[in-house]
DNA sequence: GCAAAAGTGTTATATGTACACCCATGA
DNA sequence: TCATGGGTGTACATATAACACTTTTGC
């Protein structure tokens, strides 16, 4: 790192790619990947849509400026936050105005998705039916989802999209949304407890028509144990990491 | 991301943490992961060794400017070269010079390394005995050293170090200096030989005081299978990546 | 009682680990 | 022939997956 104070050579953007799970009535109850996307109003790409995001602040840090561009498009808080990738080929945008983006994945809670924000110039796409999306952006959601679905699998992400409290089935309806595929009841269930990630409370979900499930907090005495030596960060908005 | 043709915000640098790998006399001939600095030569931190870098030049990519800086102090071409995380926090450096790095690591082979170019502001240290660093390097060393670990467990990267054909103890003396401790040489062989990495030649190497052992060649028809769904780039500096 | 989901138990298979043992060479 | 690392075989422990079975509620 040197510190020439010449004047940068490249633009400095951070984007966030922003995922809730959302109940789509046509698949018949099951919950799906969305995520909201930003209409572009000027060129390059006028018209088309982009991950939300804008350029970095002089005073800010690179989480605080991804929490805080989603806080601006959707209203919400980031339940969990992770840096993605920089993505800075001179090829990504039309000649003459190169941008560096770093780019941050987030988590947000359903309920709290549900009643987000929307404009006209925001909406909400289910992940695997976007338009066709504005630079590079395809590949970079792309990537995204890519890292949900193994981060899914080998750590502890999942309550993010969830309240409070929660079911263990509605623990694993998440994995299976984002896995897309079904997951044996028994296994899963011995398998979250063994891990140590959710505590049993003394609560039990009234009113199924069928036997009354235990509800579940998460267990923040763990943390997730996966992002490296990096030092836990606490972001400005409020929620996890 | 928004493309207003404002200065940027912050300087953009790109600096690299690269590994070989060296036979220590003192520790009896058991490899040991090193990595070379370079001596700053101004304010701030003038005189504290610091990763080798610099500013993002207009026209180039990251992957690219990556490579550049680390042929630049190491007469090197990178193995490996991948992207580790993008650092930018305001507190990182003394008021005043804010820089976003981002930040690749590397390897690179270690009979090249034994013979890399070195020079007043250049050495190499053990990964293990680090002087102190400048800015935050000696924390991104330790992330780039926790991701060399487990990437080394379920990846393919080893043979970076090595030459055109190796034995598989070579191989495994590779995984264990990663590792810091040693591993089951007849397990060892069936993982990897399990896994495909690697391919038999009819070759054995001959003079050793014992049962000459077999050699084997990377097999790059599979690939890492870990990098995403990110484009396989081919860095321009040659090797793989 | 019946349907449905919660929750428990059991078994088969795959994977990881430890270690005994034979093989082929230089000295 | 002996020492040494190369290379093979095998048994044991643990993790994963499949699925039968019992429990508890609303209706």
């Amino acid at each position: 790192m040197t510190t020439e104070h010449t004047r940068a050579s490249a633009i400095l953007a951070v984007s966030t790619v922003i995922f809730a799970l959302r109940k789509d009535d046509e698949t018949g109850g099951l919950p799906q990947v969305w995520l909201p996307l930003v209409r572009r109003i000027r060129e390059p790409f006028e018209g088309r849509w982009a991950l939300p995001g804008g350029p970095l602040r002089g005073e800010e840090d690179l989480a605080y400026a991804a929490a805080r561009t989603l806080n601006d498009t959707t209203g919400l808080t980031p339940r969990y936050l992770e840096q993605l990738y920089a993505f800075g080929d001179t090829s990504r945008s039309p000649a003459g105005d190169r941008v560096v983006s770093i780019v941050y994945w987030a988590l947000v809670r359903s309920d709290e998705a549900e009643r987000a924000s929307v404009g006209e110039n925001v909406r909400w796409f289910p992940a695997d039916d976007l338009p066709p999306l504005a630079f590079d952006h395809q590949l970079i959601v792309e990537y995204a989802l890519w890292r949900l679905h193994t981060k899914m699998e080998y750590s502890r992400i999942a309550h993010a999209f969830l309240g409070e409290r929660f079911t263990l089935a509605q623990l694993r309806e998440v994995h299976e949304a984002v896995l897309g595929r079904a997951l044996d009841p028994a296994n899963f269930r011995r398998t979250i407890e063994a891990s140590g990630a959710v505590v049993a409370t003394d609560e039990y979900l009234t009113g199924t028509p069928h036997r009354p499930p235990r509800l579940y907090r998460y267990n923040d005495s763990i943390d997730l144990a996966d992002a490296g030596p990096l030092p836990r960060q606490q972001h400005p908005f409020g929620g996890e990491k």
